[in-house]
RNA sequence: CGGGACGUAGCUCAGCUUGGUAGAGCGCGCGCUUUGGGAGCGUGAGGUCGCAGGUUCAAAUCCUGUCGUCCCGACCA
């Protein structure tokens, strides 16, 4: 039966939401495929559903392609097995937390790798058993923080997520292999481009993994690529570090006066007034900023730290709590967060806007900051600061620089880390020039988990001699209502969207205009017998409607292909309207069903 | 969580400055006309002005708080 859109339960709007920025938001609220219900959170109307049902038809069909074997899991859980591997306090305020009756706690599953791990290990007992690869698609809850873009970026959305069981790490690669390669043909099906880049394992934890990411300047992902096709997310790249420098021959560091320069820009400016350099102009990235970070264990215990950073640079915090938590040897994860003036009060040898490593102290080069120094302040260095290179810098003393400062010469520091994102133009790892960065969303994420969650909750198997094995995992998410998002970004024009036949509500778009019987009959024979080969129809065979309502109704709701029966019909054509050429064409009515049915295979076999 | 903008009919918005019984266009119902690019005329239905306090004889309008939305930042598969 075709879809008539004379009983849709369907409303086009004729202007744009006022609360909806991207072109995808706007679109598929205006062709009536989703509607907002809640803070982060949408229905699905009749056409939105048939798209995300194709979505999710695709996905599970490549999945089952590999091996994959579907499950249900409940989205609301008990908070016990993420208390096991400590994610019901990982996450913070990242999960909905909710109590029953009784005051138990419970939680609307963010991601279900505890569960996974767990029904496995109520099953198995035995490598015989293994590999095996469990998915389901499933709705699941965040509690963002800032819901935007329409499906872009929601607080329930649907996931596929997706688990490999093995006995080693040899399984563990061949189940990433698979599911890689299932990944590149489902988001080739779907119709959507996206590039496979190296990421950060972040809260999941474990080793390797990339993100699928579809290039868009929508999205909140920044990723680098080189001239040699290497492809990292911004937060997955590690900096080149430079060759050290032979400073038998450097220059001694000098004290200048440099006022009101407080600021890299100031102080640039200032430098170059009042201490030009031999040749060409000072730059920001000669200078090396000191910047005061505190690092905070459990809300409380704050440990003030110096970073050191090329100028030019700004210090990025989530990298630093990567590695900050063992670069302090303490236990735990701190976070870090700017210093306050109140934790910098209490180190009154530190000038604000002047602090450098040294001082000169009765004309002595003295450090000041590391743990050896007299401050004691923890003070590390960005991998850009190798031994011999020269900086202008801080002299802690006010409304002063030091000029000409040699690092490893003239100060040291209690350990290297990574405290800069890589920007646009930097070498690229691989050597084959520079990285050029570019905005993406994630459509998907594949980890090798390795044996964090079959340790924390003790998934262990026999193997062949008998002796206990825990179990290595992976795990492999799509975001299916994010891709229905990204595809109506991807796939639209001025007049509305253009999806891929693959998963469009429907392939064909029937439009009757006019008021003869004649004509209605026709397209309801042309739809009856399109429905009869296969092919899915979306029927206009409203009567009252106007030509111009019909025409820009089915080109906001995006059915690739149209079919017009009207005004031709008297010679005995009707017109083919093909919205990815934006080509139309009078055909004649004989030749119409041949010409439909060859042209949705066509571009069905793409 | 910080900064900014905003919340009035299904949708897009006006009215608020200067308080005085709720408005327009589109959409929706009915009638007639019209029928290949969101048509015309007539006639109707539809809103506790986000919510809660306060000021006032009187609050959409002024004040306070709160909830929500959007943008930027922080954070986040």
């Amino acid at each position: 039966m075709p879809l008539r859109m004379s009983t849709l339960f369907l409303r086009t709007l004729r202007d744009d939401p006022a609360d909806a920025e991207v072109a995808s938001h706007k679109l598929l609220v205006r062709a009536g495929y989703i509607r907002r219900a809640a803070p982060g959170g949408y229905t699905w109307l009749p056409l939105g559903l048939r798209v995300k049902n194709k979505v999710e038809n695709i996905v599970r069909e490549e999945m089952n392609a590999i091996g994959g074997q579907e499950v249900h899991f409940p989205a609301l859980l008990p908070k016990e097995p993420y208390e096991a591997t400590g994610r019901w306090e990982d996450y913070g305020d990242g999960i909905f937390r909710l109590q029953d009756r009784s005051g138990a706690d419970f939680l609307l599953a963010p991601t279900h790798e505890e569960l996974f791990t767990l029904l496995v290990k109520d099953h198995y007992s035995s490598y015989k058993d293994l590999p095996v690869y469990l998915y389901q698609i499933q709705t699941k809850y965040r509690d963002e923080a800032r819901p935007r873009a329409g499906l872009l970026r929601v607080r329930e959305f649907i996931m596929k997520d997706s688990y490999s069981f093995t006995i080693d790490d040899a399984g563990l690669d061949e189940a990433y292999e698979k599911h890689r390669e299932a990944y590149v043909r489902i988001f080739a099906r779907l119709g959507l481009e996206v590039v496979a880049v190296e990421a950060m394992a972040g809260a999941m934890g474990g080793s390797r993994s990339e993100e699928f990411l579809h290039p868009s300047a929508a999205g909140e992902d920044t990723f680098v690529e080189s001239p040699g096709g290497y492809r990292a997310n911004v937060e997955a790249v590690s900096t080149v570090v430079p060759e050290a420098i032979d400073y038998t021959n450097a220059a001694a560091p000098e004290v200048k006066d440099t006022p009101e320069s407080t600021t890299i820009a100031a102080l640039v400016d200032v430098a170059n007034d009042l201490a030009p350099k031999q040749t060409g102009q000072w730059q920001a990235h000669e200078t090396l900023k000191c910047v005061v970070l505190t690092a905070v264990l459990d809300g409380e215990q704050r440990q003030v730290f110096v970073v050191a950073v090329p100028g030019d640079r700004d210090v990025d915090v989530k990298r630093l709590e990567a590695s900050i938590g063992e670069a302090l040897g303490v236990t735990g994860e701190p976070s870090v967060e700017p210093a306050t003036e109140n934790d910098i009060a209490k180190h009154t040898q530190l000038v604000p806007g002047y602090i450098g490593p040294t001082a000169f102290n009765d004309g002595q080069l003295q450090q000041m900051l590391g743990t050896d120094s007299h401050t004691g302040i923890p003070f590390f260095v960005d991998p850009r600061i190798v031994p011999g290179s020269t900086w202008i810098t801080g002299a802690n003393e006010d409304q002063k620089h030091v000029f000409g400062l040699v690092a490893e010469r003239d100060f040291s520091w209690d350990g290297v880390l990574e405290a800069t994102a890589v920007q646009d133009g930097d070498p690229a790892p691989d050597g084959s020039g520079p990285l050029a960065a570019r905005r993406g969303m994630e459509m998907g994420h594949i980890f090798q988990l390795g044996r964090k969650y079959a340790e924390a909750l003790g998934l262990k198997v026999l193997d062949e001699n008998g002796k206990q094995v825990v179990v290595t995992m992976g795990s492999y998410g799509i975001g299916i209502s994010r891709a229905v998002a990204a595809l109506a970004e991807a796939h639209h024009d001025e007049q509305g969207l253009i999806w891929p036949i693959n998963v469009a509500p429907a392939h064909v778009h029937i439009v009757a205009t006019g008021k003869d019987d004649a004509i209605f009959e026709t397209a309801e024979e042309f739809a009856t017998k399109l429905e009869a080969a296969g092919i899915e129809v979306l029927l206009d065979d409203r009567r009252k409607a106007h030509a111009g309502e019909k025409f820009s109704d089915a080109e906001l709701i995006g059915v690739p292909i149209h079919l017009i029966v009207g005004r031709g019909l008297a010679k005995g054509t009707v017109e083919l309207k093909d919205r990815f050429a934006a080509t139309r064409e009078d055909i004649a009515i004989d030749d119409a069903l041949e010409h439909v049915t060859n042209l949705v295979h066509s571009y069905q076999n793409r």
